[in-house]
DNA sequence: CGGAAACTTGATTGTACACTTCAATTTGAG
DNA sequence: CTCAAATTGAAGTGTACAATCAAGTTTCCG
């Protein structure tokens, strides 16, 4: 079972043209055939490596999110800046998991639906980081109004995602994402007046 | 050629299942199959009615897109809480167009392209009316601040339809949507300091 | 080397379902 | 009563996809 080098290229290969095809055509351009031509590679050759296609595109989609997520364990000292730029990377960066991200949410699928429960848990965890990070900066705050304030300045980045991919560059995410979190901070977030 | 009452009846219970399931499963779900089903038709009714499916899908969302826009025509008047107010109905009303939206966006889709452009136009021009509408209140502001504001407002909104989606109720988008809209209107708007 | 295990090939299977059509039949309305 | 509209429901057509497999080739360890 020990695996040969040739192996391990082919099964690199096989990842490879995943993540391109999942950020270009998003889950469902992501066929077998597509991936398989795009790698160079036969179907029995993918199936030597991979018990199943969903397997190839979870690991992907793994990958991404980890690649994204700044100290995925230990986030006791990460500020509001850091989790907001990793944001914006993530959504103007690699494109893969912003648009699994959404087409998840929105319907579309996998066979399986393990990875729905992915997105939401990493979705609740992002909610819970930033907020963390928040209160850090800024301790006197009332935990439900961080939250509360946490909870647009999540919306509006992903409203911002959405937009950048209705059409890719029309919108300035990181000078929006810059003053989102000035405002996250300073003056009672976004879209809320400074608490009296 | 004119219609019994047994046709109409028809038409209005294919589309009405059109539009319920449009909402609960999306496009990928709302299959030829599946709309007969629901709406209690046979294939060959349905044909007889709509030349094909995707024209019945269309007829769904362009009535829901008209039911979402106030004073479709003319928007000389319209306040930019009233449009705020629109298009919170839009996410947490029907779900259809959200839905339609973000899967259009993100990829998924109809054979037919008529919709991606339809969403598209319609993203473009609520912009276009929310920042004439902010202008009117606040006569005063620089066209591109008005712009910036509007976009992020609009991203907010829409990253709140998304929350919306990955866990409905998960969310006070009518709470939300009255602080952006305070916001964008007084103080520098969502996520922005006052202009200098 | 030698040979077992890993790997590749690519035609093929099987499935699923999707959209559409049609001839026969029933229903509705003037 | 008559004719078009409407319905039936089976059948057609097509596609696209994930997955398999038997046969041949390569790798690499001892």
């Amino acid at each position: 079972m020990t695996r040969y080098k040739v192996g391990l290229r082919t099964r690199e290969k096989i990842l490879a043209a995943t993540r391109a095809l999942l950020s270009e055509v998003g889950l469902e351009g992501t066929t077998l055939k597509a991936i398989c031509d795009r790698a160079g590679v036969l179907p029995g050759s993918f199936y030597n490596q991979f018990p199943s296609k969903d397997e190839a595109v979870l690991q992907v989609v793994r990958g991404a999110i980890r690649a994204v997520d700044p100290n995925p364990t230990d986030g006791e000292d990460e500020s509001l800046g850091e989790l907001v730029e990793a944001y914006v990377k993530f959504i103007t960066g690699d494109p893969v998991v912003a648009r699994i991200y959404l087409q998840i949410a929105v319907g579309g699928g996998l066979t399986d639906d393990r990875m729905g429960a992915r997105v939401l848990r990493h979705h609740r965890r992002r909610m819970e980081r930033f907020t963390s990070a928040l209160l850090r900066s800024v301790p006197d705050l009332d935990l439900a109004e961080a939250q509360r304030r946490v909870e647009v300045t999540l919306a509006a980045l992903n409203g911002l995602a959405f937009q950048w991919m209705l059409e890719e560059g029309g919108v300035d995410v990181d000078g929006h994402a810059r003053r989102l979190l000035e405002h996250a901070l300073a003056g009672g977030g976004p879209g809320y007046p400074a608490p009296a």
